[in-house]
DNA sequence: CGATAATTTGATTTTTCTCAAGACGCGTGG
DNA sequence: CCACGCGTCTTGAGAAAAATCAAATTATCG
C-alpha cells in the first residue's frame, strides 16, 4: 500500500504538495494541472501501487518509466503498460487494484484523487472532458495491446513494439529501452531469450542497429511498418 | 457503413425510434434508457459497423450475441470481445473505429448516439456516473483479456473463456456456446483445432461435459478455477 | 578491477499450428 | 419423414514456432 510508512521504508523523499502540469506539457496535463497533486519519487525498482491496494488515485509520469504489471500465481508476470514522461496510469475500475505500478527506473510521479477530479469536473467541462479522454486513451491502449497479443509472432510483436515506443519518443530514429529484455518479454508475452532473438532478426534483416542493448538505431522504419501491416 | 442502405441491402427492417430500457434491466440501461436510441435489428453473421465506419455511437445488446473485432492485413482476425444481452459496447476514442462488430446470431441493438449522451450528461450526475462505468467496464475487460492472452496456455484459455462466459450468463452449470469454434479461436488467440483439442482435455479431466458442440455442462467449477488461479 | 546482473547464443524439448481426413449435426427438399 | 449436402467439429500426424535449459559473453556498479 502506498502511504507515508512505505515511501519512508525505501528510504524515498516524503511526497510533496505542489502544483502539477507546470514542468509538463502534456495535453492532460493542462486540464488536469489546475487540481492539486502529490508529487511523489520513486527509486528503481520500487512500487508505486500493489495489487489489492485501494485505487481511486490517477498518476502522471514527470520522469522516469512506469510499467503497470499483474502476477499470476505461479509467478508468470503480465506487463499491461510502460508509461512514458506526460503519459498518464493508475485508473481502474475496481476500488482495488488489480494491477501493481512499479518504477523502471528513477521516476517521478504526480497523484490525483481521482473523485476529487469527478467532483471537481461538474462545473468544469474542460477537466470533464480531460478525464474522459484519459479513459479512452487507458482504453485504446489496451485494444492495441490485444492485437498485438493475440495473433502476433514474435517478430511482429518485437517489431511493433519498437514502432510504438519510437512514436512516443517522438518518432526519432533512436530508440531508447529504459526497461530489461525480461520486462519486453513480459510486455509482448514472450520469453527474454526470445525477445533478444528477434531483436537479432531484426538486426540481421537491416531493420534495426544496436547501438548497444538499450539503444537501439531505426534503420528501416518501412520495413518494420511492414511486418505490422 | 451502417446507414438505411445497409441495412435495407441486408434485408432488415428499418430502425425505428424507440425508448430503450423499457425490455431491459441492466444498470446500464436505467440511465441510458433516458435517452432516445434507435433500435436496429441484425440476422446472423450481419455486420453492424466496420472498421473504418465513422465511431461516435454506443450500442446496448437487446438480445442475441455481438462480436467486435479487428482484421489484419493477411486475414488473420483479433476477436476484442463477446456482447450479451444487457452489455454495452462500440465505445473507441477514434474518430473511426478500429474494429467492426457483427451479430454472430440473429441480434437487437440500440444505438445511442455519445455526443448526445455527453452533453445531456451535463446536467445529468446519473448519466455521467453511468457513462463513466461504461468506459470503466470497457477498459476492465480489455485488461483481463490481455491478462488471457499474454502468458496463458491453450488450456488455461479455453478454462478462463468458459468461466467468464458462465459468469455472464448467470452463474448456472449450463454454458452456452452461441459462437463457432473458429470464433473462440480468434477470441483466445487460438486455433479452432486447439480450441476444440482443450475442449476434449477439460472433459477428459472431468472438468466439463459437453452437452453438444454448443452447450457446455460445468462439472467441476473447482477444477477450471484452479486452472486460473 | 572484480563481482554481479543482463544479454546473447546454442541445443533440445514442448507447445501449438498446419494440413488432412473423417464424423457429426442440421436444415432443406424430395 | 428420411436422405442428402454442407458447414462445423473432432481427431490425427507432421511441421513450425517458441519455450526451456545451459553456457558464454558483455555491461554495470561498487
Amino acid at each position: 500500500m502506498l502511504n507515508q510508512a512505505t515511501l519512508a521504508a525505501n528510504g524515498f523523499s516524503n511526497p510533496v504538495v505542489a502544483r502539477a502540469g507546470t514542468s509538463v506539457r502534456t495535453p492532460a496535463s493542462r486540464a488536469l494541472g489546475e487540481p492539486r497533486g502529490v508529487l511523489l519519487s520513486f527509486a528503481a525498482n520500487s512500487q508505486i501501487f500493489a495489487q489489492g491496494d485501494p485505487s481511486g488515485n490517477v498518476y502522471q509520469v514527470l520522469s522516469g518509466l512506469v510499467r503497470v504489471s499483474r502476477l499470476l500465481a505461479d509467478g508468470r508476470r503480465q506487463i499491461s503498460g510502460f508509461y512514458l514522461p506526460g503519459e498518464m496510469f493508475g485508473l481502474e475500475a475496481d476500488e482495488t487494484h488489480q494491477f501493481s505500478a512499479e518504477a523502471v527506473v528513477p521516476s517521478k510521479v504526480v497523484s490525483f484523487k481521482l473523485a476529487s477530479l469527478l467532483s471537481l469536473s461538474d462545473g468544469n467541462h474542460e477537466l470533464a472532458r480531460e478525464l474522459w479522454q484519459i479513459a479512452l486513451r487507458s482504453l485504446t491502449r489496451a485494444q492495441s495491446h490485444l492485437m498485438l497479443l493475440g495473433r502476433r509472432n514474435a517478430l511482429e510483436r518485437v517489431a511493433a513494439f519498437l514502432l510504438e515506443l519510437c512514436e512516443r519518443q517522438g518518432g526519432g530514429n533512436t530508440v531508447e529501452l529504459p526497461m530489461s529484455r525480461l520486462d519486453i518479454a513480459d510486455y509482448l508475452g514472450l520469453t527474454l531469450e526470445t525477445v533478444s532473438r528477434m531483436f537479432g532478426e531484426l538486426k540481421d534483416m537491416g531493420a534495426i542497429a544496436l547501438a548497444s542493448a538499450r539503444r537501439v538505431e531505426v534503420l528501416d522504419h518501412k520495413a518494420l511498418k511492414e511486418l505490422i501491416a
